[in-house]
DNA sequence: CTGTTAGCGCTTTCAC
DNA sequence: GTGAAAGCGCTAACAG
């Protein structure tokens, strides 16, 4: 019933077996070149005892911490909660921890987060950055001693790895789709452009519509249900109401999608509504919602098998420099469901 | 460009500004009873040369190590990564890092999780026991150092602190309700009904059921939407087929609606659903569909601040031991939506 | 107010 | 095959 206090130590177990510190220093780390008799007294006390090594003696000598840090923007959002679980994986397949922190997009937070994590050692740090272009998170990220890799946005102007998707690609390939379909008056609904992913994914939109010599429309006020709301009751009443909506986000498609539900107005046969990526009852709802869709799986899982290779030939490789950056920028794929005009089969 | 491979030390800085290492430790712990000059002397080397204290050594020094450890069964679950951001909040509120850990619910990989968490000396522990009543988990949580607080099922008899739902009672709201309602033959959809949660709130079903003097219809095989469609096919062609549905969770409440939508039967007309767990659309889906709502946000923040309180209290208090074990049971409500056969009005 | 000193628990030469 | 001893970076007496 009673907790133990202290954790015994390694030299607590090397005088019940017996033996050196030395000696069970070895058993604790494979316990190679030890006496098979030795090997086994010595694990019985430990097991006994129930001793577990203190990591932060271990990174005190130089060791690593087996830590990394995650900094995401929250946990909540679906996108960087896969994000997240796909990192925790391959860290725990590398015997390491994930220490996790949000900035909730705000720079102060994120300084805050990555000072915390620094002092934490941490043996690699895996970043959404909450501004691509920030000076002083690029000084931070260049200084500090261990591998980073963006995740979702790069940081500008350095040699940081990432892994990103090409946002541009997706925005051009959702607003040609549209295009194809024969509608004109294509609206860009969206809100927070100061993100890198939105505003690549508008400048997507523009390029699409400039080359098919189209008017843009951007509406960029769209942050809950209420704005969205306004958005689009103003757009259709409006002297040219558009005949379809391309969202840059998630939240914005799903605010897009609730408001015409609620006003009655048939998807897509008055209106077509296609977002930038894709969400659980996408397919669900009626009609069905097209969507780019992204590989959120892949982005946390290559981000992370990106930091352990640095992280393993920082150990071994004669050529620390010589490692290229790595970014990998990631393809988006069209998924064509009802609600820009396709009449998919019934999956 | 050059990353600096070493960080500097505390008596860099000391040597660097001709003081001692105690004044130095002083400085960087809130700068009391040290002379002002010096201060702002050592302050400025500190700056000049980067210099941010090595965690791991404090924490060698008896000292926390201002971390605390979450084990939960997957972040790309909404529920848990509610709770996980709740929990994480807290934590930076209380100057610590969540060291995130999932286990699929698989009680291997929990333990494997716990012994490297316990290695890493978190302060303190937030788990999801993946089985409520593993006899191995509750020893090691009763015998580790440090507080544990388990969230969303109990460890059974054990007085580690807990926050749970009350899943029993918010099971018997739903399905008085649907009783209520009128509905007589009211299935029960479950899966994994190994979960301490669901086994609760199917006898939650039961209770009301029985007390209805209705008879109880508990189909536990749907774990996809596959599965779903089968049992659901199964149910509606048997000899008499349900007229109401009280899905256990979250994800089967959305395969079971799914199914219904594709076989084109009208909900609640031809059958009603009503689910435990609400869900990002469910408002939006139509018909919108009534569910039993957790306070998922709460029970992460609550058993945090349970956990940083006990961490607190341990350190000052002279009765460790004068602490209750806490056990916040939280209670859940029902949302009326269309699903179940309400006409809420238009929110 | 400030410096000296002794470890915290572990790994790692270097001898035996 | 095994042990003794020297630190890793920091804090906390204990003297000045």
């Amino acid at each position: 019933m009673k907790k133990k206090t202290l954790h015994p130590t390694l030299s607590h177990v090397a005088r019940e077996a017996g033996v050196g510190t030395t000696t069970v220093s070895r058993v604790i780390n494979g316990g190679h070149r030890v006496n098979p008799e030795t090997l086994a007294r010595v694990r019985r006390v430990i097991e006994r005892l129930g001793y577990m090594p203190n990591q932060a003696a271990r990174t005190l000598k130089g060791h690593r911490t087996k830590t990394i840090g995650l900094v995401i923007p929250s946990i909540a959002d679906p996108f960087f909660s896969s994000c997240a679980e796909a990192a925790q994986a391959i860290a725990r397949a590398n015997d390491s921890l994930v220490m996790l922190t949000v900035t909730s997009n705000d720079p102060r937070t994120e300084m805050e987060n990555l000072d915390l994590l620094i002092r934490h050692r941490t043996d690699g740090l895996l970043i959404v950055p909450a501004n691509s272009q920030s000076q002083i998170l690029r000084d931070l990220l260049e200084r500090v001693a261990v591998p980073v890799v963006a995740i979702d946005r790069p940081v500008s102007d350095s040699s940081i790895a990432s892994v990103v998707c090409d946002n541009f690609k997706g925005a051009i390939t959702g607003t040609q789709h549209l295009i194809d379909h024969g509608y004109k008056r294509i609206v860009c609904l969206t809100g927070e452009s100061t993100l890198y992913t939105i505003r690549e994914r508008m400048r997507g939109y523009r390029k699409a519509m400039e080359q098919a010599k189209l008017n843009c429309i951007i509406d960029s006020s769209v942050k809950d249900y209420k704005s969205a709301e306004y958005a689009i009751k103003s757009l259709l009443d409006g002297p040219s109401p558009p005949d379809a909506i391309f969202a840059t986000k998630n939240s914005t498609t799903i605010h897009a999608f609730e408001v015409l539900q609620r006003l009655n107005i048939p998807v897509p046969q008055s209106i077509a509504l296609l977002g930038f990526d894709d969400f659980e009852l996408a397919s669900t709802v009626r009609p069905p919602i097209s969507v780019i869709q992204q590989p959120v799986e892949e982005i946390g899982r290559r981000a992370a098998e990106i930091l352990f290779d640095q992280l393993l030939d920082e150990r071994g490789a004669a050529s620390p420099a010589s490692r290229h950056p790595v970014q990998v920028k990631l393809q988006t794929r069209l998924i064509q469901r009802a609600s820009c005009g396709c009449t998919p089969p019934t999956p």
